[in-house]
DNA sequence: ACCCGATTACATCGTCCGTTGCATTTCATG
DNA sequence: CATGAAATGCAACGGACGATGTAATCGGGT
Protein backbone atom coordinates (compact mmCIF):
# COMPACT_ATOMS: atom_id res chain seq x y z
CA UNK A 1 0.00 0.00 0.00
CA UNK A 2 2.71 2.45 0.72
CA UNK A 3 4.23 2.25 -2.86
CA UNK A 4 0.94 1.91 -5.21
CA UNK A 5 1.51 3.08 -8.32
CA UNK A 6 0.80 7.12 -8.44
CA UNK A 7 -0.71 7.27 -12.19
CA UNK A 8 0.68 10.87 -11.83
CA UNK A 9 3.98 12.38 -13.06
CA UNK A 10 5.86 12.03 -10.11
CA UNK A 11 8.93 8.88 -10.14
CA UNK A 12 8.88 7.50 -13.75
CA UNK A 13 10.67 10.19 -15.02
CA UNK A 14 13.62 9.61 -12.36
CA UNK A 15 13.08 5.77 -13.43
CA UNK A 16 13.52 6.61 -16.87
CA UNK A 17 16.08 8.37 -15.98
CA UNK A 18 17.87 4.96 -14.27
CA UNK A 19 17.24 2.72 -16.67
CA UNK A 20 18.66 5.29 -19.18
CA UNK A 21 21.74 5.61 -17.48
CA UNK A 22 22.21 1.73 -16.81
CA UNK A 23 21.76 0.98 -20.64
CA UNK A 24 23.94 3.96 -22.22
CA UNK A 25 26.32 3.23 -19.84
CA UNK A 26 26.70 -0.48 -20.93
CA UNK A 27 25.64 -0.08 -24.67
CA UNK A 28 26.32 3.24 -25.45
CA UNK A 29 24.29 5.34 -27.37
CA UNK A 30 23.40 4.10 -30.78
CA UNK A 31 23.20 0.60 -29.66
CA UNK A 32 20.68 1.11 -26.46
CA UNK A 33 17.24 0.94 -27.74
CA UNK A 34 14.33 2.93 -26.38
CA UNK A 35 12.64 0.00 -26.56
CA UNK A 36 14.96 -1.73 -24.44
CA UNK A 37 15.68 1.74 -22.04
CA UNK A 38 11.68 1.56 -21.78
CA UNK A 39 11.53 -2.18 -20.52
CA UNK A 40 14.75 -1.34 -18.17
CA UNK A 41 13.06 1.39 -16.67
CA UNK A 42 9.86 -0.75 -16.04
CA UNK A 43 7.70 2.13 -18.31
CA UNK A 44 6.49 2.03 -21.12
CA UNK A 45 8.06 3.20 -24.40
CA UNK A 46 5.47 6.03 -25.65
CA UNK A 47 5.82 7.51 -21.97
CA UNK A 48 9.07 8.13 -22.60
CA UNK A 49 8.32 10.82 -25.29
CA UNK A 50 5.81 12.00 -22.70
CA UNK A 51 9.22 13.33 -20.95
CA UNK A 52 11.67 13.82 -23.82
CA UNK A 53 11.57 15.17 -26.98
CA UNK A 54 13.78 12.45 -28.74
CA UNK A 55 16.20 10.31 -27.69
CA UNK A 56 19.50 12.89 -28.13
CA UNK A 57 17.24 14.91 -25.57
CA UNK A 58 17.13 11.99 -22.72
CA UNK A 59 21.01 11.11 -23.59
CA UNK A 60 21.81 14.65 -22.43
CA UNK A 61 19.99 14.39 -19.29
CA UNK A 62 21.37 11.17 -18.22
CA UNK A 63 24.70 12.77 -18.67
CA UNK A 64 23.82 15.89 -16.61
CA UNK A 65 21.73 14.20 -13.94
CA UNK A 66 24.66 11.69 -13.29
CA UNK A 67 27.32 14.13 -13.68
CA UNK A 68 25.32 15.98 -11.30
CA UNK A 69 25.21 13.35 -8.68
CA UNK A 70 28.60 11.56 -9.03
CA UNK A 71 30.51 15.40 -8.82
CA UNK A 72 28.62 15.66 -5.20
CA UNK A 73 29.74 12.25 -4.02
CA UNK A 74 33.49 13.21 -5.14
CA UNK A 75 33.43 16.50 -3.74
CA UNK A 76 32.22 15.28 -0.69
CA UNK A 77 34.83 13.12 -0.60
CA UNK A 78 37.79 15.26 -1.23
CA UNK A 79 36.30 17.96 1.47
CA UNK A 80 35.79 14.88 3.68
CA UNK A 81 39.64 14.05 3.42
CA UNK A 82 41.25 17.37 2.85
CA UNK A 83 39.48 20.33 4.90
CA UNK A 84 41.76 18.90 8.14
CA UNK A 85 45.29 17.37 7.38
CA UNK A 86 46.99 15.61 9.89
CA UNK A 87 49.46 13.37 8.28
CA UNK A 88 49.42 13.82 4.49
CA UNK A 89 50.74 10.91 3.16
CA UNK A 90 48.11 8.87 5.35
CA UNK A 91 45.17 11.20 4.20
CA UNK A 92 45.97 11.36 0.80
CA UNK A 93 45.93 7.47 0.46
CA UNK A 94 42.70 7.86 2.73
CA UNK A 95 41.12 9.89 -0.01
CA UNK A 96 42.00 7.64 -2.90
CA UNK A 97 41.06 4.68 -1.66
CA UNK A 98 37.62 6.54 -0.74
CA UNK A 99 37.64 7.51 -4.60
CA UNK A 100 37.64 4.20 -5.70
CA UNK A 101 35.15 2.68 -3.83
CA UNK A 102 33.11 5.25 -5.65
CA UNK A 103 34.04 3.42 -9.44
CA UNK A 104 32.53 0.41 -7.93
CA UNK A 105 29.89 1.70 -5.73
CA UNK A 106 26.08 2.00 -7.56
CA UNK A 107 27.49 4.93 -9.47
CA UNK A 108 29.57 2.84 -11.10
CA UNK A 109 27.00 2.82 -14.24
CA UNK A 110 28.71 6.75 -14.91
CA UNK A 111 32.08 5.68 -15.06
CA UNK A 112 31.24 3.86 -17.89
CA UNK A 113 28.52 6.37 -19.07
CA UNK A 114 31.85 8.71 -19.41
CA UNK A 115 33.76 6.14 -21.46
CA UNK A 116 30.65 6.13 -24.10
CA UNK A 117 31.06 9.82 -23.90
CA UNK A 118 34.43 9.97 -24.50
CA UNK A 119 34.17 7.55 -27.75
CA UNK A 120 30.99 10.03 -29.11
CA UNK A 121 32.59 13.00 -28.51
CA UNK A 122 32.30 13.51 -32.31
CA UNK A 123 28.49 13.42 -32.66
CA UNK A 124 27.30 15.63 -29.07
CA UNK A 125 27.16 19.01 -29.42
CA UNK A 126 30.47 21.17 -28.22
CA UNK A 127 27.92 22.82 -25.65
CA UNK A 128 26.40 20.00 -23.92
CA UNK A 129 30.27 18.74 -23.77
CA UNK A 130 31.58 21.38 -22.29
CA UNK A 131 28.84 21.70 -19.73
CA UNK A 132 29.83 18.59 -18.77
CA UNK A 133 33.61 19.11 -18.47
CA UNK A 134 32.37 22.01 -16.33
CA UNK A 135 30.45 20.74 -14.00
CA UNK A 136 32.03 17.19 -14.05
CA UNK A 137 35.61 16.11 -14.23
CA UNK A 138 36.55 20.25 -14.14
CA UNK A 139 34.59 20.54 -11.06
CA UNK A 140 36.45 18.31 -9.11
CA UNK A 141 39.46 19.43 -10.48
CA UNK A 142 39.01 22.72 -9.10
CA UNK A 143 37.66 21.47 -5.41
CA UNK A 144 40.79 19.43 -5.59
CA UNK A 145 43.11 22.36 -6.81
CA UNK A 146 41.69 24.99 -3.97
CA UNK A 147 42.49 21.81 -1.52
CA UNK A 148 45.77 21.28 -2.38
CA UNK A 149 46.95 25.30 -2.48
CA UNK A 150 45.66 25.48 1.04
CA UNK A 151 48.07 21.93 1.77
CA UNK A 152 50.84 23.58 -0.27
CA UNK A 153 50.65 27.41 1.50
CA UNK A 154 51.13 25.80 5.05
CA UNK A 155 54.29 24.54 3.32
CA UNK A 156 53.82 20.66 2.94
CA UNK A 157 54.18 20.45 -0.70
CA UNK A 158 55.77 22.90 -3.73
CA UNK A 159 52.97 23.50 -6.13
CA UNK A 160 53.25 26.18 -9.10
CA UNK A 161 50.02 24.81 -10.85
CA UNK A 162 47.64 23.90 -8.30
CA UNK A 163 45.07 22.55 -11.22
CA UNK A 164 47.91 20.46 -13.36
CA UNK A 165 48.89 19.22 -9.52
CA UNK A 166 45.04 18.11 -9.32
CA UNK A 167 45.45 16.50 -12.27
CA UNK A 168 48.51 14.59 -11.43
CA UNK A 169 47.30 13.23 -8.45
CA UNK A 170 43.86 12.00 -9.87
CA UNK A 171 45.76 10.24 -12.40
CA UNK A 172 48.53 8.77 -9.90
CA UNK A 173 45.97 7.57 -7.53
CA UNK A 174 43.71 5.51 -9.98
CA UNK A 175 46.90 4.71 -12.32
CA UNK A 176 46.40 0.92 -13.31
CA UNK A 177 42.27 1.50 -13.21
CA UNK A 178 42.84 2.39 -17.08
CA UNK A 179 44.66 -0.63 -18.11
CA UNK A 180 42.91 -3.39 -15.95
CA UNK A 181 39.23 -2.56 -14.43
CA UNK A 182 39.14 -5.68 -12.69
CA UNK A 183 42.10 -4.92 -10.30
CA UNK A 184 39.64 -3.19 -8.77
CA UNK A 185 38.11 -5.97 -6.60
CA UNK A 186 41.41 -7.01 -5.50
CA UNK A 187 41.73 -4.77 -2.40
CA UNK A 188 45.58 -5.65 -1.77
CA UNK A 189 45.87 -4.42 -5.40
CA UNK A 190 44.33 -1.42 -4.78
CA UNK A 191 45.82 -0.07 -2.26
CA UNK A 192 49.30 -0.94 -3.54
CA UNK A 193 48.48 0.80 -6.43
CA UNK A 194 47.24 3.92 -4.33
CA UNK A 195 49.86 3.80 -1.91
CA UNK A 196 52.26 3.92 -4.72
CA UNK A 197 50.93 6.51 -6.76
CA UNK A 198 50.51 8.78 -3.71
CA UNK A 199 53.97 8.27 -2.68
CA UNK A 200 55.04 9.53 -6.44
CA UNK A 201 52.80 12.34 -6.11
CA UNK A 202 54.07 13.32 -2.38
CA UNK A 203 57.76 13.21 -3.51
CA UNK A 204 57.47 14.94 -6.56
CA UNK A 205 55.76 17.94 -5.10
CA UNK A 206 57.94 17.62 -1.78
CA UNK A 207 59.20 20.36 0.18
CA UNK B 1 51.05 2.04 -66.59
CA UNK B 2 52.47 2.23 -62.36
CA UNK B 3 50.01 2.00 -60.48
CA UNK B 4 47.16 0.45 -62.88
CA UNK B 5 44.14 -0.91 -61.10
CA UNK B 6 45.48 -4.71 -60.67
CA UNK B 7 41.99 -6.12 -60.23
CA UNK B 8 43.37 -9.18 -58.55
CA UNK B 9 43.37 -9.19 -54.58
CA UNK B 10 46.32 -6.73 -53.65
CA UNK B 11 46.02 -3.59 -52.05
CA UNK B 12 41.79 -3.79 -51.84
CA UNK B 13 42.34 -5.15 -48.47
CA UNK B 14 44.81 -3.08 -47.06
CA UNK B 15 42.20 0.06 -48.54
CA UNK B 16 38.91 -1.56 -46.46
CA UNK B 17 41.32 -1.91 -43.41
CA UNK B 18 42.15 2.21 -43.48
CA UNK B 19 38.77 3.20 -44.90
CA UNK B 20 37.28 1.31 -41.99
CA UNK B 21 39.95 2.26 -39.13
CA UNK B 22 38.81 5.70 -39.95
CA UNK B 23 34.71 6.12 -39.69
CA UNK B 24 35.14 3.08 -36.78
CA UNK B 25 37.38 5.46 -34.81
CA UNK B 26 35.11 8.43 -35.45
CA UNK B 27 31.48 6.81 -35.19
CA UNK B 28 32.01 3.41 -33.40
CA UNK B 29 31.45 0.18 -33.89
CA UNK B 30 27.91 0.33 -34.01
CA UNK B 31 27.13 4.00 -36.36
CA UNK B 32 29.96 3.03 -38.74
CA UNK B 33 27.93 1.41 -41.67
CA UNK B 34 29.28 -0.94 -44.45
CA UNK B 35 28.52 1.45 -47.01
CA UNK B 36 29.89 4.34 -45.72
CA UNK B 37 33.35 2.16 -44.95
CA UNK B 38 33.00 1.08 -48.51
CA UNK B 39 32.91 4.20 -49.89
CA UNK B 40 35.41 5.65 -47.48
CA UNK B 41 37.58 2.66 -49.22
CA UNK B 42 36.58 3.12 -52.60
CA UNK B 43 35.52 -0.32 -52.92
CA UNK B 44 32.30 -2.36 -53.63
CA UNK B 45 30.06 -3.35 -50.42
CA UNK B 46 30.00 -6.65 -52.13
CA UNK B 47 34.10 -6.46 -52.10
CA UNK B 48 34.32 -6.21 -47.85
CA UNK B 49 32.63 -9.80 -48.03
CA UNK B 50 35.05 -11.04 -49.90
CA UNK B 51 37.47 -10.48 -47.58
CA UNK B 52 35.70 -10.69 -43.92
CA UNK B 53 33.11 -12.73 -43.21
CA UNK B 54 30.90 -9.96 -41.22
CA UNK B 55 30.95 -6.84 -39.32
CA UNK B 56 32.87 -7.94 -36.40
CA UNK B 57 35.82 -10.30 -38.06
CA UNK B 58 36.71 -6.52 -39.88
CA UNK B 59 36.40 -4.70 -36.65
CA UNK B 60 39.00 -7.23 -35.28
CA UNK B 61 40.85 -6.90 -37.61
CA UNK B 62 41.37 -3.41 -37.73
CA UNK B 63 41.82 -3.33 -34.48
CA UNK B 64 44.74 -5.71 -34.69
CA UNK B 65 46.22 -3.58 -37.26
CA UNK B 66 46.29 -0.62 -35.94
CA UNK B 67 47.93 -1.71 -32.86
CA UNK B 68 50.37 -3.42 -34.16
CA UNK B 69 51.24 -0.10 -36.33
CA UNK B 70 51.19 1.98 -33.47
CA UNK B 71 52.88 -0.02 -31.10
CA UNK B 72 55.75 -0.41 -33.34
CA UNK B 73 56.08 3.12 -33.89
CA UNK B 74 55.86 3.89 -30.16
CA UNK B 75 57.86 1.48 -28.80
CA UNK B 76 60.44 2.72 -31.71
CA UNK B 77 60.12 6.16 -30.13
CA UNK B 78 60.96 4.49 -26.61
CA UNK B 79 64.32 3.10 -28.11
CA UNK B 80 65.39 5.56 -29.66
CA UNK B 81 65.04 8.07 -26.45
CA UNK B 82 66.46 6.33 -23.83
CA UNK B 83 68.83 3.62 -25.36
CA UNK B 84 71.36 6.34 -24.15
CA UNK B 85 70.34 8.43 -21.34
CA UNK B 86 72.88 11.23 -21.03
CA UNK B 87 70.39 14.03 -19.01
CA UNK B 88 67.75 12.08 -17.87
CA UNK B 89 65.53 14.90 -18.09
CA UNK B 90 65.72 16.42 -21.19
CA UNK B 91 65.78 12.90 -22.48
CA UNK B 92 62.22 12.27 -20.83
CA UNK B 93 60.98 15.20 -21.88
CA UNK B 94 62.70 14.38 -25.40
CA UNK B 95 60.15 11.24 -25.22
CA UNK B 96 57.20 12.91 -23.83
CA UNK B 97 57.59 15.39 -26.83
CA UNK B 98 57.76 12.48 -29.23
CA UNK B 99 55.50 10.49 -27.67
CA UNK B 100 52.28 13.32 -28.49
CA UNK B 101 53.68 13.95 -31.82
CA UNK B 102 52.25 10.31 -32.12
CA UNK B 103 49.06 11.47 -31.23
CA UNK B 104 48.47 13.95 -33.93
CA UNK B 105 50.39 12.29 -36.40
CA UNK B 106 48.51 10.30 -39.33
CA UNK B 107 48.18 7.32 -36.31
CA UNK B 108 45.81 9.94 -34.95
CA UNK B 109 42.56 7.63 -35.50
CA UNK B 110 44.20 5.27 -33.65
CA UNK B 111 43.66 6.48 -30.95
CA UNK B 112 40.08 7.57 -31.36
CA UNK B 113 39.71 3.99 -31.90
CA UNK B 114 40.97 2.98 -28.68
CA UNK B 115 38.58 5.48 -27.08
CA UNK B 116 35.81 3.42 -28.92
CA UNK B 117 37.82 0.11 -27.43
CA UNK B 118 37.16 0.94 -23.76
CA UNK B 119 33.43 2.35 -24.73
CA UNK B 120 32.78 -0.97 -25.94
CA UNK B 121 33.97 -3.54 -23.48
CA UNK B 122 31.40 -5.16 -23.27
CA UNK B 123 30.53 -6.17 -26.25
CA UNK B 124 34.20 -7.15 -27.41
CA UNK B 125 34.79 -10.90 -27.09
CA UNK B 126 37.27 -11.12 -23.98
CA UNK B 127 39.87 -12.72 -26.26
CA UNK B 128 40.57 -10.09 -28.58
CA UNK B 129 40.29 -7.49 -25.62
CA UNK B 130 43.32 -9.48 -23.84
CA UNK B 131 45.35 -10.17 -27.26
CA UNK B 132 45.18 -6.25 -27.95
CA UNK B 133 45.83 -5.49 -24.72
CA UNK B 134 49.04 -7.35 -24.58
CA UNK B 135 50.34 -6.31 -28.22
CA UNK B 136 49.32 -2.62 -27.77
CA UNK B 137 49.48 -0.94 -24.52
CA UNK B 138 50.88 -4.28 -22.98
CA UNK B 139 53.84 -4.36 -25.30
CA UNK B 140 54.22 -0.41 -25.10
CA UNK B 141 53.98 -0.83 -21.02
CA UNK B 142 56.58 -3.30 -20.59
CA UNK B 143 59.34 -1.82 -22.84
CA UNK B 144 59.36 1.58 -20.95
CA UNK B 145 59.49 -0.83 -17.92
CA UNK B 146 62.49 -2.39 -19.47
CA UNK B 147 64.09 0.89 -20.32
CA UNK B 148 63.37 2.61 -16.79
CA UNK B 149 64.68 -0.39 -14.95
CA UNK B 150 67.95 0.06 -16.96
CA UNK B 151 68.67 3.62 -15.66
CA UNK B 152 67.42 2.49 -12.07
CA UNK B 153 70.20 0.04 -12.64
CA UNK B 154 72.15 2.72 -13.42
CA UNK B 155 71.83 4.95 -9.70
CA UNK B 156 69.55 7.12 -11.61
CA UNK B 157 66.72 6.60 -9.88
CA UNK B 158 65.13 4.48 -7.27
CA UNK B 159 62.35 1.59 -8.60
CA UNK B 160 60.43 -1.07 -7.05
CA UNK B 161 58.19 -1.95 -9.91
CA UNK B 162 59.22 -0.81 -13.11
CA UNK B 163 55.73 -2.20 -14.65
CA UNK B 164 53.77 0.51 -12.38
CA UNK B 165 56.69 2.81 -12.53
CA UNK B 166 56.27 2.77 -16.65
CA UNK B 167 52.22 3.70 -15.60
CA UNK B 168 52.82 6.51 -14.17
CA UNK B 169 55.20 8.37 -16.24
CA UNK B 170 52.83 7.60 -19.12
CA UNK B 171 50.39 9.14 -17.55
CA UNK B 172 52.23 12.03 -16.42
CA UNK B 173 53.38 12.97 -19.83
CA UNK B 174 49.76 13.03 -21.05
CA UNK B 175 48.01 14.36 -17.96
CA UNK B 176 46.05 17.05 -19.61
CA UNK B 177 45.43 15.28 -23.15
CA UNK B 178 42.37 13.01 -21.18
CA UNK B 179 40.63 16.29 -19.79
CA UNK B 180 41.28 18.80 -22.75
CA UNK B 181 42.19 16.73 -26.40
CA UNK B 182 42.24 20.72 -28.36
CA UNK B 183 45.43 21.48 -26.28
CA UNK B 184 47.76 19.09 -28.52
CA UNK B 185 47.48 21.94 -30.61
CA UNK B 186 49.20 24.70 -28.82
CA UNK B 187 53.03 23.50 -28.68
CA UNK B 188 53.63 25.66 -25.67
CA UNK B 189 51.21 24.29 -23.63
CA UNK B 190 51.90 20.70 -24.74
CA UNK B 191 55.71 21.45 -23.49
CA UNK B 192 54.59 22.94 -20.53
CA UNK B 193 51.81 19.73 -19.92
CA UNK B 194 55.17 17.13 -20.45
CA UNK B 195 58.02 19.15 -18.44
CA UNK B 196 56.05 19.53 -15.55
CA UNK B 197 54.92 15.78 -15.87
CA UNK B 198 58.70 14.47 -16.22
CA UNK B 199 59.59 16.72 -13.47
CA UNK B 200 56.79 14.93 -11.13
CA UNK B 201 57.94 11.59 -12.05
CA UNK B 202 61.70 12.57 -11.47
CA UNK B 203 61.85 13.37 -8.25
CA UNK B 204 58.71 11.18 -7.15
CA UNK B 205 61.65 8.06 -8.17
CA UNK B 206 64.47 10.68 -6.86
CA UNK B 207 66.81 8.59 -5.06
C1' DA C 1 42.91 -14.16 -77.66
C1' DC C 2 41.23 -16.78 -73.89
C1' DC C 3 40.45 -17.85 -69.07
C1' DC C 4 39.67 -17.15 -64.31
C1' DG C 5 39.40 -15.00 -60.22
C1' DA C 6 38.53 -10.55 -58.22
C1' DT C 7 35.45 -6.71 -58.35
C1' DT C 8 31.35 -4.38 -59.21
C1' DA C 9 26.40 -2.72 -59.53
C1' DC C 10 22.07 -3.97 -58.33
C1' DA C 11 18.42 -6.04 -56.18
C1' DT C 12 16.51 -8.24 -52.24
C1' DC C 13 15.44 -10.16 -47.62
C1' DG C 14 14.71 -9.84 -42.82
C1' DT C 15 15.32 -7.13 -38.96
C1' DC C 16 15.63 -3.44 -35.88
C1' DC C 17 14.87 1.27 -34.56
C1' DG C 18 13.08 6.09 -33.78
C1' DT C 19 9.00 8.23 -33.81
C1' DT C 20 4.04 9.18 -33.91
C1' DG C 21 -1.06 8.49 -33.61
C1' DC C 22 -4.86 6.65 -31.25
C1' DA C 23 -7.83 4.37 -28.29
C1' DT C 24 -7.88 2.56 -23.69
C1' DT C 25 -6.74 2.25 -18.92
C1' DT C 26 -5.15 3.96 -14.53
C1' DC C 27 -5.27 6.65 -10.59
C1' DA C 28 -4.91 10.91 -7.58
C1' DT C 29 -7.78 14.82 -6.90
C1' DG C 30 -11.84 17.45 -6.01
C1' DC D 1 -18.13 9.16 -7.91
C1' DA D 2 -16.74 12.08 -11.69
C1' DT D 3 -12.81 14.36 -13.97
C1' DG D 4 -8.65 14.89 -16.26
C1' DA D 5 -3.93 14.29 -16.76
C1' DA D 6 -0.71 10.73 -17.19
C1' DA D 7 0.50 6.21 -18.61
C1' DT D 8 -0.15 2.19 -21.52
C1' DG D 9 -0.73 -1.11 -25.35
C1' DC D 10 -0.82 -1.48 -30.09
C1' DA D 11 -0.13 -0.56 -34.62
C1' DA D 12 2.19 1.61 -38.18
C1' DC D 13 5.43 4.51 -40.93
C1' DG D 14 9.69 5.26 -43.05
C1' DG D 15 14.34 4.48 -43.03
C1' DA D 16 18.74 2.27 -42.24
C1' DC D 17 21.51 -1.57 -41.92
C1' DG D 18 23.74 -6.29 -42.21
C1' DA D 19 24.01 -9.79 -45.18
C1' DT D 20 23.43 -12.62 -49.45
C1' DG D 21 22.57 -13.81 -54.36
C1' DT D 22 23.39 -12.95 -59.12
C1' DA D 23 24.91 -11.55 -63.34
C1' DA D 24 27.96 -8.50 -65.62
C1' DT D 25 32.67 -6.51 -65.92
C1' DC D 26 37.43 -5.98 -65.49
C1' DG D 27 42.26 -7.10 -66.06
C1' DG D 28 46.37 -9.85 -65.66
C1' DG D 29 48.71 -14.35 -66.60
C1' DT D 30 49.08 -18.34 -69.75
Amino acid sequence: MEKKKPAGQPDKRQAIINGALALFARDGYTRASLDAIAAEAGVSNRTIYNHFNDKAELFQTVIQESTQRVADTVVDVIDRHLSKVVDLETDLVDLGLAWLAVLTSDLAPHFALIRQINAETEHIPPAALRLWQDTGPGRVRRELAARLRQIADRGHLTIDDPTRAAGHLMLLISADNLADRAMLNDKDEVTAMVSAGVHVFLYGYKR
